[in-house]
RNA sequence: UGGGGUGUCGCCAAGUGGUUAAGGCACCGGACUUUGACUCCGGCAUCGCAGGUUCGAAUCCUGCCACCCCAGCCA
């Protein structure tokens, strides 16, 4: 897989440069989460981003929980976060939560005010966005912004102790109120939240530290060389300098941002996802349509596959939208060399091979990879009543058509060539049995004289088993829903999952929970592990496979 | 109208004054084929616009234009 090629980014010319004048002898990273959602495609870049660069550069990455704000988060997320890291394929170097340093970063505030650079402030949240200004009108100062030292601190120990109500006071840097940074008009560092069971630390704390001084920090205390973050972050990074350059924190991480991941037709922000859920388009965050990685893993995503897309789709700054195409390539490319190939009939067509013994069972063998002898075999069951899909015979068709038509032939994948004399319909006129006869000499050869093009799949009708399939494709039916006006309910892809009862060979009776197959001619298959629970034989469509067929046909074949 | 960013093929993305402007995905031809799959061969851009500097510019300068982010006691 092209894993193999290193990638080569901005952010990597950054280490090498510093790995290079020595500015670093060991580089790292962190990937830091809030446990507030499921991570998703878009965490998955920022994951390989971050680890694989401890990875190539034998350095290290921890894995920290921004968990400072209790209103929002979760241990149920916490652990859905370390299962999707690890099935990614990382191994964290340190397991640390912003809440494990929020008794070294109280000692910093404080250190701040001592300085003169923090200030206890008793604006309402409605008085401080008055006071802050506009994007193009300078802030005011609060009237509490020249509040003794003493005071500040007497202030800020009782917030601590409880003694104020949620909003009533807030710490605020000391920075500059007419900055045309935003960021900098003095920002919150503390606020009060006092009735809050913190999933880590309990009612231990009522104050809580903002991420824009705690991150900076948390960063520093833990050795971070190279803090990165997303674009929208930009503005803070002079924010994240002040604090590191006001407080003695041990060094001083650089922080470099980079462009988030947009996928096409499908939403990447915690609220929509949520959304999602919630109004039940989905089934629930690993809803196989899911862009999460638990849909994903449960869709048949490999994890390799998932690591080859972040290397394919790159880190820069552009502010782009990738096309589903690029993370159907990179499964395909996977599975297409580790998947078994099987024979799955999805819309079936009964076949009556009339002069086939009746009750007679043919054992044939076939190669579970057309290029891989290694990955062995597996044995079919040939009768005298087979299914073919229906997509695969017409009455009549133009040479384009290479499948089955009404006095034509077709090779059965892995076994003899049919030719059909009959097709039998109902009284709707529909054709609902074909009959024909199969040529014996055909088996592993072709026929003298004839040129059979057309290969179909098929299943025998009593040895075959029946399993539901459910077919995927993309949750949205417009490139970017996240743009439109309209509610996400109605810009869903009203086929974005089809369910059909399918017949599949004998073989994939017993597919273990999770195995993937390519199921020959239709796509890639992975049997659902969930319904695998209840014994029920699901198989999830991954992707299809690429159908220049298709295109033909829409040309007029 | 303030500040911070970004503009190279349909999509992603190399490129860091001298290269025929990498590569991947997609697309279009063709070969092969017991998967219309895979594989293979071939095709596919003058770099947002306009000026300027230079023997030479996607790369430097100037001026425009377009798009994204910022006014949470969210991250």
């Amino acid at each position: 897989m092209s894993e193999q090629n290193k990638p080569t980014n901005f952010i990597r010319q950054i280490i090498e440069a510093d790995l290079a004048s020595g500015k670093h002898e060991k580089i790292h990273t962190r990937f830091p989460p809030e446990p507030n959602g499921y991570l998703h495609i878009g965490h998955a870049k920022s994951i390989v981003l971050n680890f694989g660069i401890a990875e190539d550069y034998g350095g290290e990455c921890n894995l920290r929980f921004d968990d400072t704000n209790p209103h929002k988060e979760d241990v149920e997320y916490v652990e859905a976060i370390k299962e999707d890291v690890r099935w990614l394929g990382y191994q964290w170097s340190g397991l640390y939560y912003a809440s494990d340093y929020f008794e070294q970063l109280y000692q910093f505030a404080v250190e701040l005010i001592e300085k003169g650079l923090a200030y206890v402030c008793d604006l309402t949240p409605e008085q401080v966005r008055e006071y802050r200004g506009t994007l193009t009108e300078p802030g005011r100062e609060s009237p509490y912004r020249n509040r003794s030292v003493e005071e500040n601190l007497d202030l800020f120990r009782r917030m601590r102790a409880g003694e104020f109500p949620d909003g009533s006071r807030t710490l605020r840097a000391k920075i500059d109120m007419a900055s045309p940074n935003m960021n900098l008009r003095d920002p919150t560092l503390y606020r009060i939240r006092r009735g809050a069971i913190h999933h880590q630390t309990g009612d231990e704390w009522c104050i809580y530290p903002m991420y824009d001084f705690t991150h900076p920090i948390s960063d520093a205390l833990e050795g971070i060389t190279h803090s990165l973050c997303t674009l929208e972050f930009e503005d803070h990074r002079p924010l994240y300098d002040w604090v590191l350059d006001h407080v003695s924190a041990p060094c001083h991480p650089r922080q470099i941002e980079f462009a988030r991941l947009n996928l096409e037709y499908t939403v990447m922000s915690k609220r929509k996802l949520t959304q999602l859920v919630e109004e039940g388009h989905v089934e629930g965050w690993d809803d196989p349509r899911m862009p999460t990685i638990a849909g994903l893993r449960r869709r048949g995503y490999t994890p390799a596959s998932i690591r080859d897309f972040c290397n394919r789709i790159g880190v820069t700054k552009v502010d782009g939208t990738v096309e589903m195409g690029v993370l159907e390539a990179s499964i395909r490319e996977d599975l297409d060399r580790t998947a078994p190939r099987r024979m799955a009939v999805l819309d079936p067509l009964k076949v009556v091979i009339t002069n086939y013994p009746e009750g007679k069972v043919e054992t044939l063998e076939a190669p579970n990879h057309p290029k891989d002898d290694a990955m062995g075999s597996r044995q079919l069951k040939l009768t005298r009543e087979i299914y073919i899909d229906r997509a695969d015979f017409r009455e009549s068709a133009n040479k384009k058509y290479k499948r089955l038509v009404l006095g034509g032939e077709v090779r059965l994948r892995n076994a003899y060539t049919i030719i059909c004399d009959e097709a039998v319909k109902n009284d709707q006129g529909e054709v609902v049995e074909l009959r024909c006869h199969y040529d014996p000499e055909t088996l592993g050869r072709n026929p003298e004289g004839r040129k059979v093009r057309g290969v179909i799949h098929w299943v025998s009708a009593s040895e075959g088993v029946e399993a539901e399939v459910r077919l995927y494709d993309r949750l949205f039916r417009v490139p970017n829903p996240a743009a439109e006006d309209a509610p996400l309910g109605e810009l869903l892809n009203p086929d974005s999952l089809k369910v059909v009862q399918a017949v599949v060979e004998p073989a994939l009776a017993d597919a273990a929970p999770g195995e993937r197959f390519q199921f020959e001619r239709e796509g890639y298959f992975c049997r659902d592990a969930v319904e695998a629970e209840q014994g029920r034989l699901v198989f999830n469509r991954v992707v299809t496979l690429r159908d220049s067929w298709a295109k033909v046909e829409k040309k007029g074949g």
